[in-house]
DNA sequence: ACATGTAATTCATTTACACGC
DNA sequence: TGCGTGTAAATGAATTACATG
């Protein structure tokens, strides 16, 4: 997922698509340009707010990525935009979250972040799209919702950590119990606590078990 | 499903399990018995209730299958019954749930119904038990539904009905618009109304458009 | 530390219905 | 009327957290 360009972000008039650097706009094609216009302006806002002075907790951060959402999702309605260029203002939407979501890590306004949406496989992707609307989502992490007293549980563990114990639970399922060593090493790589670490193979062991009682279950009753 | 003899339900007592059927009952053996009459006992008192004078309206029906299923659970928390014990008591409220509702669409006090749990396929019964509960509910219909103001909505189909809808879908994926002959035909093997088939393919074919839109969009993204 | 029960939450999906063509 | 479309409401499986023994 490339960037968006800072610089495009913070003056939108600038940022032209090569689709339609043509003359002689056609009406649909001014829509785009206005509702792309649109689209970046609020960004533009967005940025302008996070960047400012204050904290940053992960409720403002939620609240951001809601507007965002229902910024593009809004946008989208407009009947007269083509299917292509709805993809083009969803490219350039993400662009933009991912910029802005960069920035504000580098300015260490915040410490680890995803944004949902950014999923690296099509199936995800696929029932991102499938409700005709577009999830994108931010999760942020222990080490960033631990500062805000309101801070929003994010009952989701990112995508990537649980893989990452997936994986774990594989290769170790003759014997699911983790060692205190291979806990640090979980610990490293992704944000989650040792109480989340053993109480996700606990729930684990236990869909196992139940998935294999109610084979018997079923054998039973045919 | 057998149905378990009204007799049976209605004096539980003579009802005996074959397998229980050997004297010098052992103590878990004797916990069995008891949590088995407790469950019949719960049902006898139900099928009084529900035969009695009276009307029956779809909330009365809900809370009994409520009621009813909170019984079994509850039950089944029984840590000295064995597994296969279990297995035995839930086919028996089984049988009871259906007897009961045979019962009361012959008495004419209802139309139509369906135990949900009934599922003829072993998939679904997979993950009726996942969640190591045990979820029968009944589906009342439009006619029973309409009797009553505070009508509880089923907002799902019966698995079976939805199967015949499924299929006429399939059979006319090029051409997906129904006729009002198979409109008639679908109504008289299903308790759908006109509307909820017209609805039903409705919904069907944005699901099929928006899973082609989404699948371009992958493409396009990728 | 563990299994187990269960609360709380999230999410995709299913059904229903309104509006406009 | 039938249709596509937007969207509300409900459902239920799955996820995470935490308490108890």
């Amino acid at each position: 997922m490339n960037r968006i360009s800072i610089l495009s972000l913070l003056n939108p008039l600038s940022s032209t698509d090569n689709r339609h650097n043509e003359s002689n706009l056609s009406a649909d094609l001014k829509i785009f340009e206005s509702k792309k216009t649109e689209l970046i302006r609020g960004f533009q806002e967005d940025f302008y707010l996070m960047l400012g002075n204050g904290d940053i907790d992960s409720k403002k951060i939620k609240c951001n990525v809601k507007r965002s959402r229902a910024r593009l999702i809004r946008i989208l309605k407009c009947k007269r935009l083509s299917f292509s260029d709805k993809v083009s203002l969803t490219r350039t939407s993400l662009k933009a979250s991912q910029s802005l979501l960069t920035l504000l890590s580098e300015k260490g306004k915040i410490n680890q972040l995803e944004i949902g949406m950014m999923k690296n496989n099509a199936d995800e992707m696929n029932r991102s799209f499938s409700l005709n609307s577009v999830n994108f989502k931010i999760l942020t992490q222990n080490s960033l919702s631990s500062h805000s007293a309101e801070c929003v549980k994010n009952k989701r563990f990112p995508k990537a950590q649980v893989e990452l114990l997936k994986d774990w639970y594989e290769v170790n399922k003759k014997n699911p119990y983790i060692t205190e060593n291979d806990i640090n090493n979980i610990r490293s790589n992704t944000s989650l606590s040792k109480m989340q670490i053993k109480n996700w193979l606990a729930n684990r062991r236990r869909k196992d078990k139940l998935t294999k009682i109610s084979e018997e279950i079923i054998n039973i009753l045919n």
